[in-house]
DNA sequence: CGTGTAAGGAATTCTGACACG
DNA sequence: CGTGTAAGGAATTCTGACACG
């Protein structure tokens, strides 16, 4: 895993880099569109994807959608993207099996 | 400025990543091995490359060097790179001026 | 020199709740 | 529904100092 994974910012840099308020944050959170881990102590971590994410979700925000409309739009986002690993894979399996065969 | 530089996580992450006290961390800061930014409060906020440059610098401690010497090669190694990119310049200044000159 | 620790205080974060709309 | 806020408490971090070696 990259750094860009890595659950290391805690939210009041988060709040700072996506500027977005903290109550912001954490309402998201409730809602699922984000999952920080989490100290010992209970202090959130985040990752620069969560980040990310959440600058994508306030853009969404912005145009009027609704917390379960994004989390649904996400959903269907990471779907396509494991189908397309699924076809992948499946295309090496292929591959392997049948290595000089015309493509497909 | 990629992820890696950015400055967002704080002491006791930093402590949990390169498994070293948090004395030991502020104290390398005091000897400027490594320079933390700071939020408006005074709570430390370090990059990876500086978790990095931690790991690095708990091997060479392991070494039994003392900071004083970690810097001074810190600083040599840091040398080396800008005369690098300065030669790397000149040459490309070169080439601009003398676009089909044999290579030197 | 490098690091542990106790001390006191300040900054940061947490949760659950009330408010508004 | 989404967000601000005050409340009380807990976790986190800070500095300066003393200790040891």
């Amino acid at each position: 895993m990259s750094y860009k994974h890595k659950k290391v910012i805690t939210i009041g840099i988060v709040s700072e880099l996506t500027g977005l308020s903290e109550r912001q944050i954490r309402y998201y959170e409730e809602r699922r569109l984000i999952e920080p881990e989490r100290t010992r102590g209970g202090t959130r971590k985040f990752s620069f994807t969560d980040v990310e994410k959440l600058v994508e979700i306030a853009n969404q925000m912005e145009d009027g959608l609704q917390t379960a409309e994004i989390r649904r739009l996400e959903q269907k986002a990471q779907q396509q993207k494991d189908a397309k690993v699924r076809d992948q894979m499946i295309r090496g399996q292929l591959n392997a099996a049948f290595p000089n065969r015309n493509k497909s």
